[in-house]
DNA sequence: CGTTACGCTGACGTTAACGTCAATTGATCT
DNA sequence: AGATCAATTGACGTTAACGTCAGCGTAACG
């Protein structure tokens, strides 16, 4: 019996491209608990699995205490398929939050296409006043 | 001749929910060129379209240096038509990079569900171990 | 048994994006 | 003129997510 296949805190930082620090910072915070092997941090499978939850939520732009919240709900009581399925929707609501927040870009830009080409007609018939173009001062 | 149709720091800030300082950091960061009036600032239309493409594309998830270089962009002469195209592209590659993240979260959310299965069930014939089940310590 | 080598615990440093506060200046009201 | 109010310029504080460094403990090596 392996029992349950131990990693050490530097096998971890090579299999996951992580500091030491990352690792006993989110431990700081909550959200692994490696076990102890005297002074020693020693990591399961639980913990890998958790700390790839952690890395990659991070990446899709959850902060920690986001992560450790959902974490949490994990270890709590309760079916493993329901806190799956509000892990799921939480990361679908952000998608449709992005795309919202895509289209609202895109106007944005847009917008500013837009004031540029205004600008430039502006431009023509009034001259210069925004100091943009350094080389004009001319017009009364 | 409205000119300009220029507003004072306090107008924008009531017209775009934000604070004084805000606008004085972003000028600070080269993000806006509000003009002066001896020392006061006034802001006409280009500034407000660039604040609106600017807290836009923090919402979306730029960062104010990303922002900056895309207004460099548009300051720079060059077709306005092409400078909105590489911005757009580089939304939607955010966007189909927000996507794959996703799908990497949700898989790593499936395996963590899973290994919690595993865990109940070597639970059952291990018994305790990882001390995150406070109130249940009987199978033997 | 001395010395690397790894790990641990503080504790202070760092970047981004502002918040907060103090000291001034300029404009406005009475 | 005096007071009040809006803005301005430093300058220091704040949060998140670590980086970096110093000082120790200990396990293995020669």
């Amino acid at each position: 019996m392996t029992t349950e296949n131990m990693m050490t805190i530097r096998e971890m930082c090579d299999a996951f491209d992580v500091t030491p620090r990352t690792l006993r910072f989110y431990e700081a915070k909550d959200l692994i608990f490696p076990h102890r092997e005297g002074t020693r941090r020693l990591f399961n499978r639980r913990d890998r699995a958790r700390l790839k939850l952690i890395l990659r939520g991070k990446r899709f732009g959850f902060s920690l205490e986001d992560i450790r919240q959902l974490l949490d709900m994990y270890d709590r009581e309760g079916s493993e398929r329901s806190q799956y399925l509000t892990t799921y929707k939480l990361a679908q609501e952000r998608m449709a939050q992005m795309e919202r927040q895509r289209d609202e870009l895109i106007e944005a830009i847009a917008e500013l296409k837009d004031e540029l080409a205004d600008g430039a007609e502006m431009y023509r018939n009034y001259t210069a006043e925004t100091g943009q173009t350094p080389a004009k001062k001319s017009a009364a």
